[in-house]
DNA sequence: TCCTTTATGTACCGATCTGTACGCTTTCAC
DNA sequence: GTGAAAGCGTACAGATCGGTACATAAAGGA
């Protein structure tokens, strides 16, 4: 149980830094809702940023093992890519959908150099290499470059889906990434058993 | 000379916010790089918000004028769709470039009900009407699915270049598109005179 | 000229911000 | 049982937040 009192106000933490925003949720809402203690927040914390940060590490963690899990489920590289859309769709439709926490963070932390807005290019970074092997894995000669394309697509359907304008961001997307992959992968989708 | 005060300080503050993000930067801090006493400025504008909401309007109207005066030079319809990425590469290298100030609005109010987040989404919805006008000139039979893929890339472009990670996604959203007008646009560009 | 408008500086309000001090209680290993 | 660690509540410090009061100074039209 020792370390489960830090855990938990991270945990907790993310949900309303998500929600409310970084600058709009300050430490007293923090303890108020997760019922926690300011002493003890500062006692595992030094600082707002530093329990940010640590809010973020684990929202990296959580969301590309969420992601990449889900896609790894699809089978093939190929059809792993494609997955990927249909995860972001899940995603977008839940109720507590509210945009991308480090494009949020970036948002708010727009200085490039603050450590907060490095974390959030980080997970982003992380992001493409996962992606880049499975496209590389998938047969792409450019793997880099699909990859590129398909984090584009992901981060402007998620901006898309947040600020709601469109009916279904996640479905443009698909579309668009399948037809970039039948471009980009040299043999169409092997019509093997089944 | 008596608007001028109240619209320089919507042009003075757009910088700031911009810069700093609206909950980082204080009523102190804009009288204080303004020279515009605050006094005055809650004469023109009952609250903060107010304020921004007028700053938000001033942006929508720059960056859309900006955007398809831009394209529009290009020429024909299907040139300035493609046009449009060679417009986002030079905004992002400014070096006063941070990201969509209507992304950074909806970050710092992610609740959808909150009238900046409203308006921030309003935004996008007056970009994609009048993209997909240039794209049912371009002879799209899908015109809005087009605007709408298009625009994917291009929200996918600004979150990518603000948070650096990628060396140069206005090109990468460019080929994209290039690949998508390629499919979507009935003729090719016509070899004509010239 | 006079009067209204507009802007200014300063000082302030109450609320909230991050962060701390302190003393009490709970928990748990030994 | 005992002692150390961990968590708690309260109260507070100092700064900053959005917003206001008030008295003064320019500025412009009649």
């Amino acid at each position: 149980m020792r370390p489960s009192k830090r855990d938990e106000l991270v945990r907790r933490a993310l949900a309303i830094f998500y929600r409310e925003g970084f600058h709009a949720a300050g430490m007293d809402l923090l303890a108020a809702e997760t019922g926690i203690s300011k002493t003890t927040m500062f006692k595992h914390f030094r600082s707002k940023e530093d329990l940010i940060l640590a809010v973020l590490r684990l929202r990296d963690d959580q969301f590309r093992s969420w992601l990449f899990r889900r896609m790894q489920e699809a089978g093939t590289p190929r059809a792993q890519l494609t997955e990927m859309f249909d995860a972001l769709q899940e995603w977008f439709d839940m109720p507590t959908f509210r945009s991308c926490m480090f494009i949020k963070a970036a948002s708010e932390y727009p200085d490039p150099a603050h450590p907060i807005h490095a974390q959030s290019a980080e997970h982003k970074r992380l992001l493409f290499r996962q992606l880049e092997k499975i496209a590389a894995a998938a047969g792409a000669p450019d793997a880099a470059g699909l990859a590129r394309a398909l984090l584009l697509l992901k981060e402007g359907a998620i901006v898309t889906a947040h600020m709601g304008h469109e009916a279904d961001p996640a479905a443009d997307a698909k579309s668009v990434a399948a037809a970039l992959l039948a471009a980009a992968l040299p043999d169409p989708p092997p019509t093997d058993a089944r």
